[in-house]
DNA sequence: TAATGTTTGTGATAAACTGAACAAAAAAAG
DNA sequence: CTTTTTTTGTTCAGTTTATCACAAACATTA
């Protein structure tokens, strides 16, 4: 099992800049052109793709139609993917509006909410009161949850899924969710993205300064 | 220069578990508690700090006031941070009433569109035109920004911003955007992440599997 | 003041990841 | 059919990152 987050992340990338390629007209590709696509060399494309036992023709590159469809294998996207939503808020909403995922095949079936005043079965998505999603979960047994809840309510929300049967969770509230270790927790802080930015244009301007100053 | 992403995303959630100690009457820490509220090593902690040159009291932890001030420091926080946001959709309209960045020192001062009926500069963070990014950005001086345009719109955006002088983007849309080298960009990918969870969760349940048949 | 216990700071070590380089394979050219 | 060219697959070396382990420093206690 391959447990470099990264290295499933550049899969991801991959099977985007192909479809990207394809919808060009090209069939097939080689491990250059892809790293450029993705902005990694070719040596790290074919290992990568070693790593899963993918492999092209010599002199040939890769039938793009094949990889998408190991692609899509590998990372578990070749059947649609149900997801619940906890939070139906500012962000909560957007999510529900987001395009892209039904495109990846993902889909929110549901959301839940505490507040009342958000319930509404009769949404596209439907939004269900909290103490509905254990039941719902369990009835359709779902896998993944979205955490879009205030950072206070966070850990009892996770809680709630873990105990309905969710194995993963994406959390987007700004705290370290206590999981046990047969549920995966990937976090997602924007404050921290920001902060991170911050740092390193900030760093990279001081650099800049430096080297300026030790031209002279 | 520290140029480790990860390491300056550990000393961010540091700083924020610092906040939470500090609000639960803490005056000062040690390495282990700390490490403990991260979900690192106490090494880790120390190993961190030591590459920015913090230092502690051998048996006296850290003081948690000037333990937050130099990581604000290191991190750029001290002053509040101005930024902008080209894209006023449903995610972009969902970050700009998203709380938790005014309480980490970073606002959203603008907002530009390309589409007329986004457009009201009496909003609390007003939406002005695209064309009107550049002029704003020079007089304002501004360093970051945020993308969350459509794909399509991605690049385009971004090369705008860079011509503005921007030197750090924040980038929703899902495509690898082509920088020049002063300008930083980091990427945040939704569909990405939960499809890096959903192949965990897989993996993970495989790798059961495999020990439960194993055992036998 | 000396002994004891605790926690930091860091050098050494190990692990993980990436990149370079080249043999092997296959297509293309002659 | 042989040579040349191209591109994969993988080994090996280099780099980066994380962990271990322990000496040094300080507080506490007797």
């Amino acid at each position: 099992m391959v447990t470099n987050k990264n290295c499933i992340l550049r899969l991801s990338r991959y099977k985007n800049a192909l479809y990207r390629f394809k919808s060009l007209g090209f069939y097939k590709i080689f491990s250059d052109y892809l790293a450029d696509a993705v902005g990694v060399t070719s040596a790290q494309v074919r290992k990568d793709f070693s790593l899963f036992g993918i492999s092209g023709n010599k002199r040939g590159g890769y039938q793009i139609d094949a990889l998408i469809e190991k692609l899509n294998d590998i990372l578990g996207k070749n059947e649609l993917q149900k997801v619940i939503m906890a939070g139906a808020g500012n962000l909560g909403s957007a999510l529900m509006k987001y395009k892209n995922f039904e495109k990846e095949g993902i889909k929110i079936i549901a959301a839940f909410d505490i507040d009342p005043s958000k319930h509404n079965p009769k949404l596209p998505i439907p939004v269900y009161p909290l103490d509905q999603l254990e039941n719902f979960v369990k009835a359709n047994t779902i896998k993944i949850g979205i955490i879009s809840v205030p950072d206070i309510a966070a850990q009892l929300t996770f809680d709630i899924m873990v105990k309905a049967g969710i194995k993963g969770v994406l959390n987007f509230a700004p705290i370290q969710l206590k999981s046990p270790d047969d549920c995966i927790v990937n976090n997602v802080n924007l404050e921290l993205e920001l902060e991170n930015l911050i740092y390193f244009v900030n760093a990279l301007q001081k650099s800049h300064l430096r080297i300026e100053l030790s031209d002279d």
